[in-house]
DNA sequence: ACAGGAATTGACACTGATGTCAGTTCTGGC
DNA sequence: GCCAGAACTGACATCAGTGTCAATTCCTGT
């Protein structure tokens, strides 16, 4: 059996070599080769969903042979890892760049609408930053949980990355008495999860996505709450 | 080759007739295996993961064959499916049985306090119908995104259900004048999803989950907003 | 006690994807 | 023009999980 099988091993392996038709190779550098990978698989994998597709799909799309691949990246996983430390360095790229709360202009004496608008900044500059990449998002955010070995720790890092940079700006702001002093942990989860939704779900009913209108309402009800204000004094609160 | 495999299938099948410390076959009405298999998959996919968990997982955590699991379930999807659609029952239940928000004592003299009461026992009312049973909650919030077939389906439409309570009941707030008159749609999507985002990210952290801070303060968010009050009233809004 | 039906089983065949590797083709430097 | 090595390839072996089914064991009614 073993000795059948090398022998036809060895006789039977590059038979095909003037194939009719058969697709030219192309060659590129290692460096460019990996990238144009990431790029596809970018698109298999949005396209597709990351489970249903396989190393064939991203390589035939590349018009690569699956040993190529193989070249480049251990297996899928590898693949869709890499695509999103990307995602992690692009993130943790805008959230260092942020402007600190300390720094807002007229710091503790500005008016309401001046904090809104601070803040809106602030949830676009993520939105944006997300969306620059809008395909892997869809990935991440739909699908990419749950999945073995390091995929789910990468996505939970994220996360953990920006709730760290949300609950310390809030912190900062309670500190100076902008905002009220509620558990400030619980808040940036209240938060970051409320925004993450409504992208999530324009997502999934296939609307267009107002990314404006998203910012805007999430401040206006992060920082005003939705009661009316006749109601909201009508008998002393706290 | 087919002969071959013919006759072996006919001559080896049950071979193993008495074996030694084979475990006993155990016998079931069909209604109770299906119950139990249920039981048990419950389990088996929360510990293991959705994706991680293959049928012999479930079949030797039950207790009895691949076989026979078959008999009940056409495949790994339909267990969980069956799973979800018994979630699916109960949030239904939990929101047809919901107060309508016209009938809200006080109907728009309503203090504030008690409004948030009023909403504080709404959001407890459904994180408690997800809670009866944690275990699949785990389980659908974490992994089942993104799966084949009707799984995904069956989320969007838990999803959709929820979200279009939480729209209605927002909707009738604003017409009585209580709330304010933001998109609706989005708002809903927020509120769920910050809630989601609380459970979840205790859920990924190991924290014990407080049920009762989390619906507190996500309503005190809602509602009111998170400037404090002095800073609020400092300029005219709108 | 026996027949017939219900419940259970695990060996088998199959499938689809995976990772490997000997061999082929190109490219760039000399 | 030629060689070394970089890039590419696809046939192969392998594997894990799946679904099937003939055979077995239990249960129930007569």
């Amino acid at each position: 059996m073993s000795v059948l099988g090398d022998l036809k091993r060895v006789a039977g392996r590059p038979t095909a070599r003037h194939r009719g038709a058969a697709r030219r190779r192309t060659y590129l550098p290692a460096a460019d080769r990996r990238a144009q990978i990431l790029d596809v698989a970018r698109d298999v994998f949005s396209q597709r969903g990351y489970h249903a597709a396989n190393i064939a799909d991203i390589c035939s799309a590349a018009r690569i042979g699956r040993g190529t691949l193989y070249q480049y990246f251990d297996n899928k996983r590898a693949v869709l890892l890499s695509l999103m430390e990307d995602v992690k360095a692009r993130m943790r790229r805008v959230l260092d760049e942020r402007p600190q709360v300390e720094e807002i202009p007229g710091a503790r004496e500005a008016p309401p609408l001046l904090i809104a608008a601070f803040c809106r900044a602030r949830v676009r500059a993520l939105l944006d930053a997300v969306f620059a990449d809008e395909q892997t998002v869809r990935l991440v955010l739909r699908e990419a949980r749950g999945l073995d070995g390091g995929v789910d720790r990468v996505l939970a890092a994220i996360d953990r990355m920006v709730l760290k940079a949300m609950e310390a700006d809030l912190r900062a702001a309670q500190r100076m008495g902008v905002l009220r002093p509620l558990d400030a942990r619980l808040v940036a989860r209240f938060m970051l999860g409320g925004v993450e939704k409504m992208v999530l779900q324009a997502i999934a009913d296939e609307e267009p996505i107002d990314l404006d209108a998203l910012a805007r309402t999430a401040v206006e009800v992060e920082l005003f709450g939705l009661l009316v204000d006749e109601v909201r004094t009508k008998e002393a609160r706290r």
